[in-house]
This record gives structure tokens, C-alpha cells and sequence, in this order.
DNA sequence: ACGTTGATTGTTCGT
DNA sequence: ACGAACAATCAACGT
């Protein structure tokens, strides 16, 4: 079963990042949510003037979920472009290991 | 080979 | 600035 997610990653640590397991840190792309949000964020609140962030998640949510795949594929579809660009990072985090310029002291 | 975990991403709103 | 519900993710690592 699922762990309970009680949502309080670490955002944005301390730029002392110290304990990082990846060296070039090759942040994930977005989600899908991540872009249908961005669209439907002002249509939610468009439609809920006066509504706050606990209503809008809510409500968005059950609308992301509520669209269709394919509805959602423009999303997906920007997600996997997002997740492409990680790629990228990925590939060079993984290319990475003497030949790469590298300029990270404090 | 398979499964788990962890890290991350962005919105809004308030304090 | 960050935290919290909301959802996806999915790549790397471990066994």
C-alpha cells in the first residue's frame, strides 16, 4: 500500500544542499498536472471568483481527472516534452564524470 | 528482473 | 519564502 503522503517535501532546501545524491541534481520535468494547471488555473478561478488555493486544488483535481485521456494528452503530451528536457539534464548528469565542465564551489 | 523510494514540478492563498 | 492539498512522474537505486 501507499505511504501516507502528508505533503511537506523539502522545497527548495537550503542551497547548502549537502546530502544530494544526484551531483548535478537533474530535476525531473513537470507533470502533466503541473501544465493543465497552468491553463485551468485561471478558468478554475475564473469560474470561482472569490475562491481560494483549498477549493481551487479540489476543484481542480476532480476536472483533471474528469477530462478525458484525451483530454489530457495536451498535458501529457507537455509533460512528456518536460520530461524530455530532464532528459537532457539526466543525459548529461549521467555523461558527466571528468570531462564536464563543472563549476560548483562555496 | 522486479519493486520501492525518493525527489521534483507547478498552482493558489495566506502569514 | 514556504507550506499545504491536488496530481503525475519516473528515473535511479536496491534486492
Amino acid at each position: 500500500m501507499p505511504k501516507e503522503r502528508a505533503t511537506t517535501r523539502k522545497t527548495a532546501k537550503k542551497d547548502g544542499g549537502k546530502k544530494k545524491k544526484d551531483p548535478n541534481a537533474p530535476k525531473r520535468g513537470l507533470s502533466a498536472y503541473m501544465f493543465f494547471a497552468n491553463e485551468q488555473r485561471e478558468k478554475v478561478r475564473e469560474d470561482n471568483p472569490g475562491i481560494k488555493f483549498g477549493d481551487v486544488g479540489k476543484l481542480l483535481g476532480e476536472k483533471w481527472k474528469s477530462l478525458n485521456e484525451k483530454q489530457k494528452t495536451p498535458y501529457e503530451a507537455k509533460a512528456a516534452a518536460d520530461k524530455k528536457r530532464y532528459e537532457e539534464e539526466k543525459a548529461a548528469y549521467t555523461a558527466g564524470g571528468d570531462a564536464e565542465e563543472e563549476e560548483e564551489e562555496e
